[in-house]
DNA sequence: ATTTCTCTACGAAAATTTTCGTAGATTGAT
DNA sequence: ATCAATCTACGAAAATTTTCGTAGAGAAAT
C-alpha cells in the first residue's frame, strides 16, 4: 500500500529523487541549501530533525537504506511520478472538487508557461484525443 | 493579507461557495452528507466541531456572519478562484518543484478529461499564445 | 412554567506533524 | 590514550490542526 507523504517527507523525497541515494548529512545539507535560496526562505532544519524524519520514512517503507561503514545511505523507494499522481489526485479532489479541467485551466491561466511547454501540452492533448 | 485555509476550512468554504450563505447547521449537514456519499466515506463531523471551525474562520477573516434572530448566517469572504490560485501555487511548488507544465501533463495524463474539457483547454492555450 | 430543543461560546483533549535534546558508539586527530 | 567530531537511536517537547464536552441563553412544545 502506498501512503501519502507529509510535507516534510516530500521535501526529502525530492532531494533523493534528484540527487539519488545519499546520507542523512547530505540530504540535510541540500535541504537547508534549498530552504535558504527559496523565495520564502524557511528556517534551517537541524540534523537530528532530518534524521528522525528519514527514520520514520524508513518505517513507512518510503525509503530504504544500506549500511556503509558506520553511516547509512538512503534511497527513495516510492517513485516520483507515482507519488505526484497520488498527491495530485488528493489535491484536485480537495481544492477543485474533482475537476481536473478546472485545475488545468487555473494552472495555465495564472502561471506563465513557456511556448515549448504549451506545445508539449498541445501535443499531449492531441495524443489523448487520438487515443479515444 | 490572504492566508491559506486548512483542509477542514477548505471543506467548509466549498460548501459556502456552492450553496451561498448559510447557518452552521446547514453547513454541517451538507458537509456530512458529502462525506457520507464521497468515495472514501469519512466520518461525520459533530455540530460543535463545525461551529468551532467556522468561528476560527471568522477570526481569520475568511468568512463573515450576520445575525438572524438567535442564529448566524455565514458567508465566504475569500473567493473561490483566489483561494484556488493560492493553493495551487503552493501545491505546484511543493509537489512539482514549481513546474506548472509537469503538473498539467500529469493531470491530463492520468485523469480522463472529456472532449469538451479538452476543447476548452485548447482554446485557452490558443488565447494564451495569442496574448504573447 | 417546566421541560425539551437548538443555538453560541469556549476551553481543552486528541490527533498529527515537526523539531530537537540527550545518550551512546565509532572514527580521526592531537 | 584522550579529546573532538560525527554518526545513529529514541523519547519526548512543541506546534499545528481537529474534535468535542460542557455551560448558558433563548425559543418552542407539552
Amino acid at each position: 500500500m502506498m501512503t501519502k507523504p507529509t510535507d516534510s517527507e516530500l521535501e526529502i523525497l525530492h532531494i533523493l529523487w534528484e540527487q539519488g541515494p545519499g546520507t542523512v548529512r547530505a540530504v540535510n545539507d541540500l535541504l537547508n541549501e534549498r530552504r535558504r535560496s527559496g523565495q520564502k526562505a524557511r528556517e534551517a532544519a537541524g540534523y537530528t530533525t532530518t534524521l528522525k524524519l528519514m527514520q520514520i520514512m524508513l518505517e513507512k517503507g518510503m525509503v530504504s537504506r544500506e549500511e556503509d561503514g558506520r553511516t547509512h545511505i538512503y534511497s527513495a523507494v516510492v517513485q516520483e511520478g507515482d507519488t505526484q499522481e497520488l498527491l495530485l489526485q488528493d489535491f484536485v479532489d480537495q481544492a477543485f472538487r474533482g475537476s481536473t479541467a478546472r485545475l488545468v485551466m487555473q494552472a495555465l491561466g495564472n502561471h506563465e508557461a513557456s511556448a515549448e511547454e504549451l506545445d508539449e501540452i498541445k501535443a499531449l492533448i492531441a495524443r489523448i484525443e487520438q487515443g479515444k
